[in-house]
DNA sequence: TCACCAGTGGAGGGTTCG
DNA sequence: ATCACGAACCCTCCACTG
């Protein structure tokens, strides 16, 4: 059963939403991301492109390499407002929609060509509709499954070049039939799962091409790359896809990490944070329904060695405090004397909610406390209120959802107390 | 001294993606 | 004076069960 499939990727989705309030900056070089120096790029116009200035590059490298872009600070909440209502242009034209981010989806259209025309007939109204309602440019890649959607939005995609900025074609569909040809000519690293080491394992075994990789037999992919990953590779080098679009996924996993604008040292300091790390975690699993049984602790030093630290508990659990008592101990454990730049806190293995309210029990502290904490940041907003232990000297810190999603803030100059302990090491 | 199933699940590290 | 954050998935080693 041949299946139409769409790939759309918004372009420069960030960048572009903060343009509609910024017509003046439209022709720019802009940047939108982490502003200090530990951030990162999130988005860059085409404009910034061409100084070869791209998402996840470093903000301080962005600012050295085009020092005339304006650098914005980014507004998550609102990109997931925007992100909403593209969803509702697809929603259109079919309900088979899997959101891979905020700017990205596959649709299945299969059940729609009858009624809308065929899948490059949708691309294309999905195209005018995005545009003429929402001032926003998107590319559409149509393909028989998902991954060759994928890689036919990234071929109908604007172009940066030193020089100029090319239009892209806007819909790029790979014919049924037509997969290998389209395909095999490619280098292997556009397919999704090979990254720097796949690749070089895979030039190890004299593969450049995705039509390289298609030749090999499985025996020996597997034996370069493992059971899981030869097999899938070596399946998608020959078009084969079956990964159904799927609508509604559930987490794995709830987490929530942060690097520090300048390394901790203090224990105290430490403690802190994993309270009010611990905390947000907390908020967001309640929100979900879900208790966590596994609970994962990440340290990354000065220096960017990272280890993490994990247990996993009889029964889940969904309250800070829950959080805290298993993970105080793993982080106590590690020797932080070098300092630390980021701590993280995930929770995985989902089960049944626990139920806390049993007349065996003691009175149920957290499991109520923590509802009624919900219900003060719903009504309130979510810095209203926050565990005391959490305060430090400068005041209570509550973590806010995508506040700091690409690194700290520009910070004021280190106090003179900073500097001290800093010398006096 | 070593090696023994087979299956499961935990721990820790890693890779990749957007 | 480069290096975010959130999540999925994979691999290897190891302990435990039987």
């Amino acid at each position: 059963m041949e299946r139409t499939i769409l790939h759309v990727d918004m372009d420069a989705f960030y960048v572009s939403v903060e343009l509609r309030r910024r017509p003046d900056l439209v022709g720019q070089p802009v940047v939108v991301g982490g502003t200090g120096n530990r951030g990162v790029v999130a988005a860059a116009s085409y404009e910034a492109r061409r100084y070869d200035v791209h998402s996840a590059l470093p903000s301080a490298v962005a600012r050295r390499r085009c020092p005339h872009a304006v650098f914005l600070p980014g507004d998550h909440e609102l990109y997931t407002e925007v992100s909403r209502d593209v969803h509702e242009i697809f929603g259109r034209y079919t309900p088979l929609i899997e959101p891979l981010s905020l700017d990205e989806a596959f649709l299945d259209v299969s059940g729609a060509t009858r009624l809308f025309g065929e899948g490059v007939e949708i691309a294309r109204r999905i195209r005018a509709d995005v545009r003429g309602e929402l001032e926003l440019g998107c590319s559409v890649g149509v393909a028989p499954n998902k991954f060759l959607a994928k890689l036919a939005s990234v071929e109908a995609k604007p172009r940066a070049r030193p020089d100029r900025i090319e239009p892209g074609r806007g819909v790029v569909e790979v014919v049924p039939g037509a997969e290998l040809d389209f395909l095999h000519p490619l280098p292997v690293k556009r397919l999704w799962g090979v990254g720097p080491v796949t690749l070089e394992k895979l030039r190890g075994l004299g593969v450049k091409t995705v039509g390289d990789l298609a030749r090999l037999d499985e025996r020996t992919v597997v034996s370069a790359l493992g059971q899981a990953s030869g097999t899938h590779l070596l399946a998608l080098s020959r078009a084969l896809d079956d990964r159904p679009v799927e609508v509604d996924r559930d987490p794995k996993s709830i987490g929530h990490e942060e690097t520090y604008p300048h390394d901790l040292h203090d224990v105290a300091d430490l403690d802190r944070e994993l309270v009010r790390l611990s905390d947000a975690v907390s908020s967001r699993l309640r929100r979900h329904g879900a208790g966590a049984r596994t609970l994962t602790l990440k340290v990354r030093f000065a220096g960017f060695r990272t280890v993490t630290r994990s247990t996993t508990l009889d029964s889940p659990v969904d309250t800070g405090p829950e959080l805290v008592t298993a993970l105080g101990p793993l982080l106590h454990a590690l020797d932080v004397s070098p300092g630390v730049r980021l701590l993280g806190v995930s929770t995985s293995n989902f089960g049944a909610p626990s139920q806390q309210l049993s007349l065996l029990d003691e009175p149920a502290e957290s499991g109520n406390t923590a509802e009624a904490i919900d219900e003060i940041r719903d009504r309130f907003g979510t810095t209203a209120i926050g565990p005391a232990s959490s305060i430090s000297p400068r005041g209570l810190r509550v973590v806010r959802k995508g506040a700091q999603q690409w690194g700290p803030d520009q910070q004021p100059k280190p106090d003179g107390n900073e500097q001290e302990n800093r010398r006096s090491r």
